[in-house]
DNA sequence: CAATTGGTTCAAAAGTAATTGAACCAAAAC
DNA sequence: GTTTTGGTTCAATTACTTTTGAACCAATTG
């Protein structure tokens, strides 16, 4: 067993620092109730100054080569991170989206909207449904019109509302419109 | 066309109208991570005219008592439905909250805000963790620094864009301020 | 006060999701 | 060619969540 370069301790655990931004993640993957395993992964490569090889997620993190698979694609597909091609390597390194404002835009995009345009044509649904309901129902048909009226109205905001959330958070710094609207009596 | 009246079978309890609206939440609800059951009984009451009492939610859903009580208290607890005083009747009605303004805005306020406050006090642990190992990072603790500033600038940007979002959902109509910022030529 | 009714609690059953590890494939090294 | 290495797949285990139902409590009713 040689060793090519003298790399510091590949198959030893995480620092205590690398540990911290683990943790991090770990956390926020749980409240968006994603796999532990993701979270690791994630702030493993998060905390890392440059590309991290496949076996080194395995072996820092002390998890299986499945869950590293696994963890590896999701996130690469939700576009968290992303492959590496290292020189005379035969392995695939990964490095983390390091701007939070690309990964809020991704996450917006991939996962948020689908969902509105699903209920978007499930609200259509439900609309037609009364529709032709209509007859039997009577004065009900009025309130459920009413209902729909509702659901329909804000998820059709919500969608028209996404690229603009988009926009304001990629605004370069912490001086935001404020008062967006309305009268604003200011020098 | 048959009504059976007698027969307290499986989904015999929801009209076509009301099914369909349930079956919009359940979806919705498996969305967010929710159980089913919770789906159900806000889709129920969604659907509903007027308040309905506990026993009926179990009847017409045909779930358990143990769910139905567990489902009403957290769509309560999230301020999803409200508890209903109706004099001269032992039960507890409840109704849905059916502004999907109100809904939005309590669901920033309850969920996703603590969220991201917690996010910040972590973001400090780890501020503080690195601080006091710089000694032995060398350089490298100039690297994490730019990692947590990353996010904590994020989350800062997040936690103030809160209300902002929040009061662009509760705009009247479908005439949105677009070109918020910028130069906007417009008549 | 006993019986009934509306509702909660909780332990066990059923259902889901995540993790593992071994079998496996494909490319590279020998 | 054979062997080694990097990585994927998948069935089985483990861990967690949801649902159920029966026991239970606390008001109300008779």
């Amino acid at each position: 067993m040689e060793k090519a370069q003298d790399e510091p301790s590949l198959s030893a655990g995480l620092d205590p620092v690398e540990g911290e931004f683990v943790r991090f993640f770990v956390q926020v993957a749980t409240t968006l109730n994603l796999p532990r395993s993701v979270g690791e992964i994630f702030g493993f490569l998060f905390a890392a100054d440059e590309p991290r090889p496949f076996d080194e997620v395995v072996a820092r993190l002390g998890i299986s080569k499945g869950s590293a698979s696994h963890g590896l694609k999701f996130l690469t597909k939700i576009g968290a991170i992303s492959l590496v091609y290292v020189p005379r390597d035969r392995r695939t390194f990964y490095e983390a989206e390091t701007s939070m404002r690309k990964l809020f835009s991704s996450a917006l995009n991939e996962s948020v909207r689908p969902h509105l345009e699903g209920n978007a044509r499930l609200v259509e649904g439900l609309e037609e449904r009364i529709a032709t309901a209509a007859p039997e129902l009577g004065d009900k048909a009025a309130h459920y019109r009413n209902r729909t009226a509702s659901l329909r109205n804000w998820n059709d905001k919500a969608l028209v509302l996404l690229p603009l959330l988009d926009k304001l958070f990629s605004l370069p710094a912490p001086h935001f419109p404020f008062k967006l609207f309305g009268s604003d009596p200011e020098p």
